[in-house]
DNA sequence: ATGAAAGCGCTAACAT
DNA sequence: ATGTTAGCGCTTTCAT
């Protein structure tokens, strides 16, 4: 592998001559560079990232921490991360395990996107703590250099109850995600203020879990549907777990939509192309991407404090909540 | 930061001790690795990535280059990917654009993964031959440094068409790929070596282009349906494009697995959970990704020669493929 | 068992 | 406009 000092030797040069004409510095005479990218060009030489890095004490690389890469909300997510990011000429290190913190936290990277929720608060502290950015996107945490770029999970879980309600829909039941997630929290405590406003009583609403899986969705439904038959609308806080409920709903042979009321959360593609189409409160994923990303940078690049952002989200009607209307159920 | 100086300082030894005694090196007295690792802990010490990849010319990562983190089937390729060179110590940097070979080949990383048909196989053979390992998935390639995994799109395809036929349907149409694909040329070719084994003119088999997008497969069915009313069997050649024919088929009033029979190929999760269940020809992608990260890595640390891997794929029955009886029809 | 010192490839202040 | 040189943080050979 071609270094800068064959460059320079090759075309004659110091290699600090080289350096700069390679950047195209307007120290040096149009022909050296002319003859230096020539010559380089020719022995393929490639800089090597590290060794600038080691100089600059910059990477150029931000590190996505993840808990996996499968799902239909990541995908989006890490698009618009990486066309955030490379715009400006970073890269990005994913990362999808529990572990291996050691690795990219060996100064690989410059700064962090966390989405992983078996990585602690405790740990993501503790990584900030050495001035090194972070931003997670999966809870909020206020600490010296995180910033949390999260969705209105409880605005969101409001909106979703309160559609129900609004729609005509009384005996309620909610199927959660992960118990102690914070995205199944705050859903709830969304759910349960809008509950409380119809004076509706939270303790008497039942609530499964499905884990945020769609086979943990269909199995929780089960179970609802066994202890509470007569529940007719049903809050499932994430859209996977909609639709494999949705499953079990259909196999008990009531009508969804009409006997029973769906909504679900995060608006991922397949809502739309399930039987019947599902109502949810969708999520802007590539904002969402966008925004983490670029909270990232402007803390790296600008120094920026650290920020807590909020971002909507909206509601999408669709057929699988319909509207009883008063004296006519 | 604290660096190794630091370290050594605190401890009162050298750097050399320092770097031995973090790494358990024999030579250094059990008391003094105590003492250093002690010391390395309370200053917070992290070793710098780039500094020793600058020795050891190793970065311990590897590149993976995508056209886009979407889709059904890039996730969980990556996370076998991951999975495997991440119990070896890797880290996978990602990049999903055309553009930034710049970066990703600046020597920051071991080997690449391509997965991008956007990056053409001369841009390919450029990079790999500055023995620098190269995995490709989405094509064939011979060349020096460069390996091929990929499905095995001919066979695949052959079992498609293959199984319509078998199945009583002899009107048979394509929705093919992005056009001068590999996968859409591969599994076409399949589609031609069933047909003509059965008799049927390759020339005279309808082919639309659905350009493996889910859209594509639906406007593709359309002119299908149009100019060819009389059709029976359909083979997309992705899921996706699959799902988007079949919504154009039902809106038809057409019944699908009866009037018309519809295999698709990927066996992403929603040909499972689509109206009716899809038939299709399954794709072990936790395995190719498998074999493409270990069949990298094997290039990387042992120095093994280059392969080429066909992966085989298998048919999944579904509704979507009902027989017609010979006699009853 | 430990230390001194060279050097990986590059950048940038400081000559010339 | 170009060259000299120091040094980024680490590993490793060669002393001791």
């Amino acid at each position: 592998m071609a270094t800068i000092k064959d460059v320079a030797k090759e075309a004659g040069v110091s290699t600090t001559t080289v350096s700069y004409a390679l950047k195209g510095d307007k120290k040096i005479s149009e022909d050296t560079i002319q003859k230096v990218r020539e010559v380089a060009k020719r022995l393929k030489y490639r800089p090597s990232g590290f060794a600038r890095s080691l100089k600059s004490s910059r990477t150029n690389n931000i590190g996505v921490y993840l808990h996996g890469f499968g799902g239909p909300v990541i995908g989006d997510i890490l698009q618009a991360i990486h066309d955030a990011v490379a715009s400006k000429g970073y890269e990005i290190m994913v990362c999808s395990t529990r572990l291996s913190d050691k690795l990219l936290v060996e100064r690989h990277v410059d700064g962090a996107i966390m989405f992983n929720s078996f990585i602690s608060d405790k740990k993501i502290k503790n990584i900030a703590d050495e001035d090194f950015p972070v931003v997670v996107m999966d809870r909020v945490i206020e600490a010296p250099n995180v910033s949390s770029v999260v969705i209105d999970n409880v605005s969101g879980g409001y909106s979703a109850v309160k559609q129900l309600l609004d729609s005509g829909y009384r005996k309620i039941a909610l199927i959660a995600g992960k118990k102690d997630s914070y995205e199944s929290l705050a859903r709830l405590e969304g759910s349960k203020k809008a509950l409380m406003e119809a004076g509706i009583d939270f303790g008497q609403t039942p609530i499964a879990y499905g884990y945020f899986e769609e086979s943990g969705g269909a199995a929780a439904m089960q179970l609802l549907l066994e202890s509470f038959p007569d529940i007719t609308g049903l809050f499932c806080l994430n859209d996977e777990m909609a639709i494999g409920a949705m499953q079990t709903i259909k196999k008990s042979g009531r009508n969804i939509g009409g006997d029973i009321a769906v909504i679900g959360f995060d608006g991922i593609s397949a809502s739309s192309q399930c039987e019947p189409p599902l109502t949810t409160i969708r999520v802007d994923k590539r904002l969402w991407g966008y925004m983490a990303a670029t909270t990232l940078l402007d803390r790296i690049e600008n120094k920026s404090g650290e920020r807590i952002i909020h971002l909507p989200t909206d509601t999408v009607l669709r057929q699988t909540v319909g509207r009883i209307e008063i004296g006519l159920a």
